[in-house]
This record gives structure tokens, C-alpha cells and sequence, in this order.
DNA sequence: CTGTGTGCAAACACTTTGCAGGTGT
DNA sequence: ACACCTGCAAAGTGTTTGCACACAG
């Protein structure tokens, strides 16, 4: 049983060649991807259609969450543990390169920002943008 | 002359009718507003295509700057002096409140992170997430 | 007067929906 | 066997473009 199988029974989805095809492509870059980026890489037999439900899917699930840059070009990239349900946690870091376009997370915190008084703070989404270590 | 008028002068741009119109409404809303929010206060004489162009224009000349939420959702809002053109700063910080859905710019400073090595930071988006001061 | 802005219509790109048939369990 | 996936076609939504006319400077 493959791993992405495996991962798909985790989440109770069933196991379809169209939903390994895509999680394997996610296990296997390592970065966030677009939809134009999976249509790109995927075996061209499958429908556009289920590529956007299949990552709707996986977005419900919790299996891949949604990661969006400065200009609001939308990617999917999969959650780690810390993100995945029971303990959801509410910070995300993600770092997009300028020259190689493309954008993953980052294990790292947020410190602790000062608002104004009257705030609630619940979530908190840190785009970073420069030369990843790949381009340095 | 007025306010907006002059705005865009200073900007060299002509003056129209439906350039002030919109750049009012940035001026009396004090928040981010969305292609949507400014076609429905907005005079209905100004046609949806002059709309775009204008707040094409407006990016272009640093009149405004884009701003995204979490949901990729576009909105626009009006550049403070620290972000027009010369010397332009590279942190953003933005507030979308949970309850009324305002986006807004915040004048705070983001705390240095610390990245794994090899990393080049260039520009910075914090997006904070939560309830705000009106809303408390 | 000249170059730029605007409105309208149409093109375009992206995403969702309905339905019939196929597939995993 | 049944519920759920998938492909196809079509509808829906948001944005851009081409062109003729109007307007600011």
C-alpha cells in the first residue's frame, strides 16, 4: 500500500487513482502548488473538474490547507501535523522566493506583535518574500 | 480644489469625475475596500470596466496598495506616506476582523523572525486575525 | 488640439454545478 | 449493492481588451 493511499484511508477518503495521483505529487514537491501547477504535472487523462474537487476535498479534510502570496495567487500545500485538526494551531509562516517563484512553509514563530488596545487576536499569517536558500 | 482632487495632481493625473469619485471613498472609508464594496457605494453612472482601470492606475502610481485576507480576497486601500514611492518600506501589517469583515492597515512594527540560514528577506506581510476595537 | 479616459460589447480565464455513468468498499 | 467519484457540458463569475467617442489640460 502506497503512502498516499495509506494517507487517504487516514482521512477516510476513499482511494482513487485521480486523489493518489495528486497527494503523491504534494508528498513529492515540496513546496506549496497551484492549481495550474497540479494540472501542469498530472497525468493529463484527468479532468480539470476533479482536480478542483479533489483539493476541495482535501482542503475539508485537512489534508492540505490553502497557502496564498502578495498577490493573491492561490496554492495548496500540505499540513503538517501541527496544523491538522485536534490541535490546530493559529500561525502560519510561509516564505515565497522572488526568483524561483516558488513558496513553502516555515517552522518557525511569530513573536509577539503590539496592537493597539481593544484587539483580539485569534490567527496570524506571516508572508515572507526574498531569495530562498536553493537561489542564494 | 478639492481633497482628492488635489491627490491626484500630485500624482500626475488628470482629474475626472470618476477618479475623485473613487478616491473620496477611499478617503472617507477608513478601511480596505473591495473591488465589490467600492461598485455599491459608488454612483452607479461609473461603468465596472472604469472601475478596474482606475484601480489599476492608482497601483500603478502608488495611490493605493493591494490587500489580501486569507481567503485570497482582493481589497485595495489607500498608501500611508511610509509606503509611497522614494522610500518605500517593505512590512505590512493588516487586520481583517472576524465580525464585521473589515480589513484595515496597521502601523506596527513585525518583530524580527529568525530564519534557518541562506534565507534573503526582502518584504514582509503579517495578516492578524481576530476581533477589532469596534467590535470588542 | 492632443492625448488620455470612458462606456459599451465582446472576449477571456477561472470556478462551480447538474447529470449520467463508472468505481471503491 | 450502494454510496460516492468522475467526466463532460454548460452555466456562472470576475477581469481584460478593442474600439469609438468624450473630455481635461
Amino acid at each position: 500500500m502506497t503512502p498516499s493511499c495509506e494517507m487517504l484511508k487516514e482521512h477516510d477518503l476513499r482511494s482513487t487513482p485521480g486523489r493518489q495521483a495528486i497527494l503523491s505529487l504534494f508528498l513529492r514537491k515540496k513546496h506549496a502548488l497551484s492549481h495550474g501547477d497540479i494540472e501542469r504535472w498530472l497525468d493529463p487523462q484527468y479532468d480539470r473538474v476533479t482536480v478542483y474537487r479533489t483539493l476541495r476535498t482535501f482542503l475539508k479534510r485537512g489534508i492540505i490547507h490553502k497557502v496564498l502570496d502578495d498577490e493573491g495567487d492561490l496554492k495548496y500545500a500540505l499540513c503538517s501535523e501541527a496544523c491538522s485538526s485536534s490541535h490546530h494551531h493559529h500561525d502560519h509562516v510561509h516564505f515565497k522566493c522572488r526568483k524561483c517563484g516558488e513558496t513553502s512553509c516555515l517552522e518557525v514563530e511569530i513573536p509577539a506583535v503590539k496592537l493597539p488596545r481593544g484587539y483580539l487576536v485569534s490567527e496570524r499569517n506571516l508572508l515572507i518574500q526574498g531569495v530562498c536558500r536553493k537561489c542564494t
